[in-house]
DNA sequence: GCCCAATCCTAACGAATTGTAACAGCGCGT
DNA sequence: ACGCGCTGTTACAATTCGTTAGGATTGGGC
């Protein structure tokens, strides 16, 4: 029961980034794509869910593409699209688009429709992610920490967040900066405090040692690096 | 196969005729209705395919409608309103409404969207009168609630209305005020523990662990959670 | 090595949020 | 009228989590 995957097919960085960090933290799986090629190649791999396709892209016609995706592959299909007219959308839902967006958007509003569709579908909900780690495994459904013993330790909501953009990216540096936007989205500058203290709370939890944490490294003036090897299930 | 069967629930008898001309110049047959309790006297005769709610209704809560109709009738819902404002679609998206249109809007679109929506065929989930969930059994018809050894606890109405709520969209966080709004609650003002009140109630039924919960988990500062194997039959 | 400023850690505090016991009002059956 | 169960309200306890503040650590300059 692995989370609905997500493909999102977008011209601009800015959309594809928004746009993956608010699906990945509503729990689903994303792959982004900038290109019409590249997108199709991956479709050959693999069968996405739902695919969000802006229609204004660089190598395709949008609405070819939509019209092949909702006929041919039977795909949820929906459309993101700058243009706003009503015919417009008559035209793309017609096509055999599930869904019509415009921009600018609310990255909660997309989740919120995604899920509508989903729902229809047979698949089952989103939700119900454990991943293991170095004797760990963190149950994000049931907010639990489980160590190697089976001992559990509930987690709150804050630190799960910030747990989870840990184990989606280990061994890679996350900025203080990225790590900000990602969660309360407030720009707070450096008199914020709060992530410190969100981390070192899930220090506490992890049982590192503040001598020499062994999963949670900081880099200092940089930001912090998560060094596990993490397998989702 | 005779046409689909589209039904209107507005308050405003212009919306009514724009809507209902529109639909039946595209094929649909159309009964339109300006209160809640007239709609729900003709639900008891025909199944609609697709329901146009507004959601200003003069005599009932149209979110509450909206969440029965989705998820008692299995009807697809499609929500007409004036609020634009993104958590008022979210929250209508979650209840289980199917679409989400602002008024005011292009009879043009609403057809397509609705044709958008039968062409993906509607089945209902399929919720009954009893649900199996980690030992326990909800009978909703007896308001009685069963135990793995077959002791049985009543429960009330109140209750009745949380528990069916979990067990619809079981895995899945329900805001706060997503379930004010779907139990009927006036708009949620901050001094309404009610809510609180009422989960209380159900968890110390369910023999919750205070300091644990195992079924409603609270996701502090977003809602709640329920995290049970749910079976309907 | 030594000093210093920048950066980071974390204990402690407090505001916001949530849990729940106790109370009160209501409806209903007797 | 009386009792009883249901349900919302109130009041206070518990929890979460951001902020503050002081101490510890880091890295560069000497």
């Amino acid at each position: 029961m692995t989370a609905p995957l997500v493909t999102i097919l977008d011209d601009e960085p800015a959309i594809r980034t928004m746009l993956s960090d608010a699906l990945e933290e509503a729990g689903f799986r994303t792959q982004a794509f900038g290109r019409a090629t590249e997108f199709e190649a991956m479709l050959k791999a693999a069968t996405p869910d739902v695919c969000l396709v802006d229609l204004s892209l660089p190598d395709r016609n949008g609405l070819t593409l939509v019209h092949q995706l909702a006929l041919e592959q039977g795909a949820t299909v929906i459309i993101i699209s700058g243009r706003a007219e009503v015919q417009d959308r008559v035209t793309g839902l017609e096509l055999g688009a599930d869904d019509y967006i415009i921009k600018p958007f609310d990255p909660a509003e997309v989740v919120a429709r995604i899920r509508a569709r989903l729902r229809r579908g047979s698949t089952a909900p989103a939700t119900g992610e454990t991943a293991r780690f170095n004797g760990w495994a963190a149950h994000f459904d049931r907010y639990v920490l489980e160590d190697d013993a089976g001992a559990e330790t509930p987690f709150s909501h804050a630190e799960g967040q910030v747990l989870r953009l840990f184990l989606e990216r280990p061994k890679r540096l996350i900025s203080r900066q990225a790590m900000q936007e990602a969660l309360g989205g407030a720009a707070g500058e450096s008199f914020d405090r709060a992530m410190d203290v969100r981390i070192s709370r899930l220090r506490t939890k992890l049982r590192e040692d503040p001598r020499n944490p062994r999963l949670i490294k900081t880099i200092y003036g940089a930001g912090y690096i998560f060094l596990g090897e993490v397998i989702w299930s």
